[in-house]
DNA sequence: GTCTATAACAGGATAGAC
DNA sequence: GTCTATCCTGTTATAGAC
């Protein structure tokens, strides 16, 4: 949770110079897009030759794909957990679900709050990941669109319960479930560390705003 | 009004050849990004050689600034016409306003569809405009930001008057304003003419958001 | 105003030494 | 695993004929 964001998200990758090569080109992609990032670019963020970037990834486009998919891993995890019940949550018999512990309400205000703030703290990582999937070839495109499936399915989830349970008033849950990811997403476009709000600000903003969307009595 | 988008906005645009440009630059930046576009690919669409271009364009960044002018102008003129009260608007005496016609509600109402319809018809010009902005030189980039700040004044305006006259319950104004912003530019990102939803489909549920985030009591 | 041809150069990726 | 040197393709932009 540092503010000079030095993305933990691939703290993990293995050999030491691949995590390098893949922070300096979140970076990259970040600043000027993947198009108008070199390799030259990216190597020189790492500290090594252009060359040595071809050990570690085939191409390019490869190091967007790797940057992409773990970047949508960690949100979907991120917003999976937060829309969580935090008891279990059990199918009553006609379709409808009964809580136990969080209602709808609380559950769709965790999610939007953490899946905001993942895209505030993680703007640079996240801005790649929504706003260059089209640079990925055709079958890096359709896994990373797969996970996206994901997280909107998530959300929706957590309005139609909440509409079951009588907690949301919802004309078309399948719009507002779009929107709701829609403002979240965009964050990642305008946040800036250096803005007047911390993430966790506009999280709770958000959240609410979420809350209202979804029709919630106060 | 057309489904398959061709555009009007450039309709005026003098020499036909320069005006094909823009069209076939517009397409060409929507599809791939401004860094992945070739001038051949734009000389092409024009049905022109790649030189030709040069008669009517300085450079390729000049011809992405011409679109994001236009397209900057126009969106803004679609929202202020739209938030604009029916009758007049005048000013009372202690700084709060008091609405001739219509109020606050319907004014972010029409302001939102407007603004969300114009994203959708023209989501090839609407996604170049939002989205490319980075490529543009520093000069120009000013510019637009210029127009942009304007969009945001418009719609804080109305949700600050709407709070002046009680319609609206907000705790942070300038926040708000920024969700609808981008709930209403995400748009462009999204939206396909093949979708389930026509633009005036999505501007009213979007207006009904709208009016729910402003805590709208209806 | 438009074309063909081309200058001038940048960028992705590889070869081969260490 | 990393470097230097380089290949090769594709790109922006211009020159000069029509």
């Amino acid at each position: 949770m540092t503010t000079v964001e030095t993305d933990e998200s691939f703290g993990g990758v293995t050999p030491d110079a691949a995590r390098r090569l893949l922070l300096g080109a979140v970076q990259a992609f970040a600043e000027r897009g993947f198009h108008a990032t070199t390799t030259r670019d990216i190597a020189g963020r790492a500290g090594m030759s252009p060359a040595a970037l071809y050990i570690h990834y085939k191409t390019k486009e490869e190091l967007l794909f790797h940057i992409s998919r773990v970047g949508h891993e960690r949100s979907v995890a991120v917003l999976t957990e937060a829309a969580q019940s935090t008891g279990a949550t059990r199918r009553a018999g006609g379709g409808a679900r009964e809580e136990s512990t969080g209602g709808s309400a609380p559950r769709l205000a965790r999610a939007v709050r953490a899946f905001v703030r993942w895209h505030a703290e993680h703007h640079t990582t996240a801005r790649v990941v929504q706003y260059e999937l089209a640079a990925l070839d055709a079958e890096h495109y359709e896994h990373i669109v797969a996970l996206r499936r994901r997280s909107e399915e998530i959300l929706r989830g957590v309005l139609e319960d909440g509409v079951a349970t009588g907690e949301f008033d919802i004309a078309d849950i399948r719009g507002t479930a779009l929107a709701v990811m829609s403002l979240c997403i965009d964050v990642a476009r305008w946040f800036s560390p250096e803005g007047r709000r911390t993430p966790d600000e506009i999280g709770a903003l958000y959240a609410d705003l979420a809350l209202r969307m979804a029709g919630h009595r106060a």
